[in-house]
DNA sequence: GTTAGGG
DNA sequence: CCCTAAC
């Protein structure tokens, strides 16, 4: 299913990486204005209802996997829906914000980074990222351009979007390039450095600042984006950006490659994949309700409410132009989001739906997520290598570029647990892993087979071991680990900023931690996290050690005074055992647990 | 980057 | 869950 949304309907509600806007002082993820931003949220609604529909008429069945047939249509406002043959998009809105122009000598990262910088910061309204111009840029077309000058290429014929806001020069007659137009497009130079950026409402370039000076702030965490978002939106002056220096660009290169390098021991890729064909079994196989849900995530400038449809099945998400000089001109026109599992029980309340889905989507696009690109439906993996190397140069004719947004962590599955009112409809959505992406033209899949049907078959059972950690069990059907959890809606999107959702812990994780603590101590909490939280990329080693903070609390108090889901005395018993033992033996220095001195709580 | 502890 | 001093 491709909705289609037009506008700063979409993105706008989501707070999706986006074009910044002139409202400058608005944080996002706060609560979404109520005006056409809401749209986005009906768009979802109307999804909702129309999958709870399919599946109350579809419950003759015993299936209840909706499915969406391609005729299937729908309107809400000037929401429009579409389908795909292949794969149900959420096209979430029109892009108008990607302008690139960049050397065909740039690195792919340096490109990747400065899309990541742009949809990273989501708290940056106006930016205009800069890249060291290069001898290339004095051969471009640019040369002509004045400091003020900007180009918006649209072609609103073709692509049925009028931006006015944008179209600052006569796109067609004054576009330096070759070639077609460049929809959505637009430049500015200044002194050496080619602005690639956002136009705000002013139509004014507002140079971004604090573009990550450290190298940390490329850590593809959740919660370093958080961090970075939170820093800048108590910081008063982050609109004023120093200028990048060479020096800082290499900088920001190290770092990326470090980081990156840190990620893929410490986030085992593969294993991700498995959970997330374990997921994909596991809620098939309980007849769950699943959206696949592919993305463009965009947005256009233009205040035009009418939009026209594009083609549903554009294989391609961007669209790459030749030029006389060695720059590649490519609009970025959507982005494909990860798929999003979807599953609900039927009593489920469809507002309850909106808010599992809106938290999928918040989670993965305003949780960070990096940037991935795909040339000829296959991911670009070496980083260092030049677009030109890469096959994405004006010479090339490039028919498949394409972008996705991908979950900062792989191994993430973060599970948003919403509910109604009543506690035993749970809902949970997973993120659902990016190598499984696929495009609406369905070739770019792909998919990691490695090892996964083995995993998938022996995690399969209802019941899942211990050692597959606590994340694996949340994805467990149980009422326990679909403990609901209210998302407050008039403040759930600035809490989504300021603080991490609440994600209560299930018995089932407060076992996990119990048994790990027993055996590996208190005062490692990082191994605790890897030993048995490895997988639930949402609980953090601090989670952990907050969480047996609060348990041993919860022990020493009288039943009564305990709130929240009650834990089973057995394991408050064993917090406090291992409490006790543990503050004996301190698990610092503590390699011999094995002695026979004390017995090691170890237990099972 | 982790740990520990207060907020 | 956040923050941060201390390591």
């Amino acid at each position: 299913m491709v909705l289609k949304k037009n506008r700063n309907n979409g993105l706008g509600g989501f707070q999706v990486p986006r074009c910044p806007r002139s409202a400058r002082t608005r944080v996002p993820f706060k609560k979404p204005v109520e005006d056409d931003r809401s749209c986005a949220f009906e768009l979802l609604a109307s999804l909702a209802g129309e999958l709870l529909k399919e599946s109350e008429s579809s419950a003759s069945s015993n299936a209840s996997e909706v499915k969406l047939l391609p005729e299937e249509r729908f309107r809400n406002g000037s929401c429009e829906e579409k389908s795909s043959e292949n794969e149900k998009h959420l096209e979430i809105a029109e892009a108008d914000c990607i302008i690139e122009c960049i050397s065909a000598n740039n690195d792919v990262k340096s490109e990747i980074f400065k899309l990541e910088n742009k949809f990273g910061n989501h708290s940056d309204t106006n930016r205009v990222i800069e890249v060291p111009n290069d001898s290339e840029a004095g051969r471009s077309g640019f040369e002509r351009l004045s400091v003020d000058d900007k180009f918006s290429l649209k072609d609103p014929l073709k692509l049925g979007v009028n931006s006015p806001s944008l179209v600052n020069l006569n796109s067609t007659a004054k576009s330096p390039f070759c070639g077609e137009l460049f929809p959505n497009a637009s430049f500015s130079r200044h002194g050496n450095d080619i602005k690639l950026g956002f136009i705000d409402d002013d139509e004014k370039f507002i140079r971004c600042n604090k573009v990550c000076t450290k190298s940390k702030a490329f850590r593809p965490s959740r919660c370093i984006a958080r961090k970075i978002i939170r820093k800048r939106l108590t910081s008063k002056h982050w609109k004023v950006a120093p200028k990048l220096k060479d020096y800082e660009h290499s900088r920001y290169d190290k770092g990326i490659k470090s980081l990156s390098r840190k990620r893929k021991t410490y986030y085992n890729f593969e294993r991700s994949q498995c959970h997330t064909l374990l997921k994909r079994k596991k809620l098939s196989d309980k007849g769950s309700m699943v959206t696949r849900g592919g993305g463009f995530i965009s947005e256009s400038v233009s205040d035009s409410p009418k939009k026209v449809i594009r083609g549903i099945n554009r294989s391609s998400s961007a669209k790459v132009r030749a030029s006389k000089d060695s720059h590649v001109k490519f609009s970025i026109e959507s982005f494909r989001i990860p798929e999003l599992y979807v599953e609900v029980p039927e009593t489920a309340t469809v507002a309850s739906l909106k808010r599992t889905v809106m938290e999928a989507v918040m989670n993965i696009i305003g949780g960070g997520v990096h940037v991935g690109v795909l040339v000829q439906g296959k991911k670009v993996r070496d980083d260092n290598r030049t677009l030109q190397q890469t096959g994405i140069s004006c010479k090339e004719n490039i028919d498949k570029l394409g972008f996705v947004l991908e979950p900062s962590s792989s191994l993430a599955f973060p599970v948003v647990c919403a509910g109604t009112p009543s506690i035993d409809s749970g809902i949970s959505v997973a993120k659902q892993d990016s190598s499984l992406l696929t495009n609406t033209g369905g070739d770019l899949v792909e998919i990691n087979h490695e090892s996964a049907s083995s995993l998938a078959d022996s995690l399969s059972d209802d019941k899942l071991t211990k050692d597959s950690g606590a994340l694996v069990s949340v994805l467990d059907n149980s009422v326990e680990a679909l403990a609901a959890v209210p998302v407050n809606q008039s403040t759930g999107h600035s809490e989504l900023v300021q603080r991490r959702a609440r994600r209560p812990f299930t018995v089932s994780e407060v076992e996990a931690l119990v048994h790990a603590v027993e055996e590996i101590g208190t005062g490692r909490w990082r191994d605790v996290k890897l030993r048995c939280f490895e997988n639930a990329d949402h609980r953090t080693y601090v989670d952990l050690k907050d969480k047996w903070k609060t348990l041993v609390h919860t022990a020493k108090i009288s039943p009564q005074q305990r709130r929240g889901q009650p834990v089973p005395q057995e394991l408050l018993d064993r917090v406090l055992a291992a409490h006790a033992y543990w503050s004996i033996h301190q698990a610092k220095h503590h390699v011999k647990h094995q002695t026979n001195s004390v017995q090691p709580l170890v237990i099972m």
